[in-house]
DNA sequence: CCAAAAGTGTTCTCGATACACCCATGT
DNA sequence: ACATGGGTGTATCGAGAACACTTTTGG
C-alpha cells in the first residue's frame, strides 16, 4: 500500500489506514484575454461556476493530469502550464488537498472554443476556494508580466504594438504609457518585426510584430510597472 | 470515499478505484545558520541523508501536519514555515505527489538540538528528489532575503550589523559590501538599535539590533545583490 | 603602538517615469 | 479637412554599485 524505501524511516507515529489518505483534487485556472477582458475558463456547478477539476490518477504525473484536465475544457492545446500553489481546504468533515495551475490560451482576435465558458476574472462568482485559486493566478500572472516574456502565450501568432499593450492592461489592470511601453518591450529584444503592416481603419497602419522564435522565457523585462495611471 | 459535491461534474472518464488514489508525501527543507554556514536538517536513510518526510493524514490540514514533522525533528519550534513546490516523482512503478516545505530556525550562536543532523546546505549529499527540492528551497530563501525581511528568522533576539551581514552571505554565498549592505538594511526601517554594544575583542564594540516587533514581513528591502565579489 | 573589527560618504551609472506632438490613412 | 490611432524623444529622479579611510578597543 505504499511504495518501499524512503519514508519508511519517519513515518507517522501511527500506520496508514486506507481512508486515512488524503484526498488530492486537481484545479486549472485557464485564461485567456479576448476584446480588452481578462477572461477565465468555467463550469457551471451547483450553484455557481466552478473551475475546471478532476482527480489525478496514481501512475500518472502531475502536469499530465493538468493537461488532459485542459483538453476536457477546451480543444485548443493551452499554450503554457504552470503549478501555482498547494492548499487544503476543508470539505465537508475532511482536509481535501487542491493543487492548483495556471493554463494561458492565446486567441486569435475572437475567443477560443469555449467547451467551458469564459467568464470576466474580475467579476466571475465561484466557491470561497476557487476565488482564492483565481485570485493568485492573477496576482503571479501579473508579476510575470513584468518580468518575463510570458504575455508570449496570450498573444496570436503576429499583433500589433498597440494589441500587444492592450493585452498588458487587460491584465494588469492599468494604463500604460505608450512610449515607456513600447521602449521596454523593444529594448527587451523579445520582439522582431514582420515585413507586413496592418491598415486597419481610417488611419495610419501599424508595424507587426511577432515573438522572436528564440526568445528567452525567463528573459527580464523589466520588474515595474508602477506610476501610471 | 470521496467527498460529495464539487467534483463529480468534471470527474475523469473512469471511476477512481481505492488504489488509483495517489499517494502525498511531505518533504520539509529546514534551514538554519551557524558558523558561517548555511545548514540544512537531514536524517540517516537507506543509504545518504534524507529530508524529514510524512505522510499527511486525511482530516488535517497539510501545514499542521507539515509543523508536527517538524516537530519530530528538533525541540525548537520553527519560525518560520512555507510551502514551496508540489511535485510528482517516480518512486518505484508509481508516480507520487511530493509537497515540500520551507522552514527556518534562528541559532543562537549555537546549533538548535539536533534530534536531526545538520549537515552544510552545499554539500550534503540527498536523493535525487531530496536534492532538487533543497535547490529550490535555497533559491526561494536567496530571493525572498532580498525583497522582505525573512532573515528575521534565522537571526536571534539582537545581534550585530556584522552578523547579520555574515547570516546574509551564507545564504547567498555571495560577499557583500559592508557600507551598502548596511545602508539598505538601515534604510528598509526592518531594524532598531538597542541601547547595548557588543564588547567582543581587542576592538571596537559593536552596536547592537533587533528586528522591529512591528516589521512588515512583506516589506521590501531591495530586490538585488547583484554585483559584489 | 599594533592588530582587528566597527563604522561612515560620495560619485557614477542606469533604468524608470513623466510628458506632447507629428504621421499616415480613410472618409 | 478632419478624425483616428500609429509612432517618436527628452529631461528628471532615485536606486544600486563601486570604492578607502577613520575610530575604538584590547593586548
Amino acid at each position: 500500500m505504499k511504495q518501499a524505501s524512503e519514508q519508511l524511516s519517519t513515518a507517522p507515529k501511527e500506520t496508514v489506514r486506507e481512508d486515512d489518505r488524503v484526498c488530492v483534487d486537481l484545479r486549472i485556472v485557464l485564461l485567456t484575454v479576448a476584446n480588452g477582458q481578462l477572461l477565465v475558463a468555467v463550469l457551471p456547478g451547483a450553484e455557481r461556476w466552478q473551475l475546471p477539476r478532476g482527480i489525478p490518477f496514481a501512475g500518472v504525473p502531475l502536469d499530465s493530469a493538468a493537461r488532459s484536465l485542459i483538453r476536457e475544457s477546451t480543444e485548443l492545446h493551452e499554450q503554457y502550464l504552470e503549478q501555482l500553489y498547494t492548499l487544503s481546504v476543508r470539505d465537508a468533515d475532511r482536509w481535501i488537498i487542491v493543487v492548483s495551475y495556471l493554463a494561458l490560451i492565446a486567441t486569435d482576435g475572437g475567443l477560443p472554443e469555449p467547451m467551458a465558458n469564459w467568464q470576466p476574472a474580475d467579476t466571475v462568482s465561484l466557491s470561497e476556494a476557487d476565488t482564492k485559486v483565481l485570485e493568485y493566478a492573477i496576482v503571479r500572472l501579473r508579476a510575470k508580466l513584468g518580468y518575463t516574456t510570458i504575455a508570449y502565450h496570450l498573444m496570436p501568432e503576429s499583433f500589433t504594438l498597440s494589441e500587444l499593450q492592450a493585452s498588458y492592461e487587460s491584465v494588469v489592470g492599468l494604463s500604460l504609457d505608450k512610449r515607456n511601453f513600447r521602449r521596454r518591450v523593444i529594448a527587451s529584444g523579445m520582439l522582431e518585426s514582420l515585413p507586413e503592416k496592418r491598415r486597419d481603419g481610417s488611419h495610419r497602419p501599424a508595424q507587426l510584430y511577432r515573438f522572436r522564435a528564440d526568445h528567452d522565457p525567463a528573459a527580464f523585462l523589466t520588474p515595474s510597472w508602477a506610476g501610471d495611471a
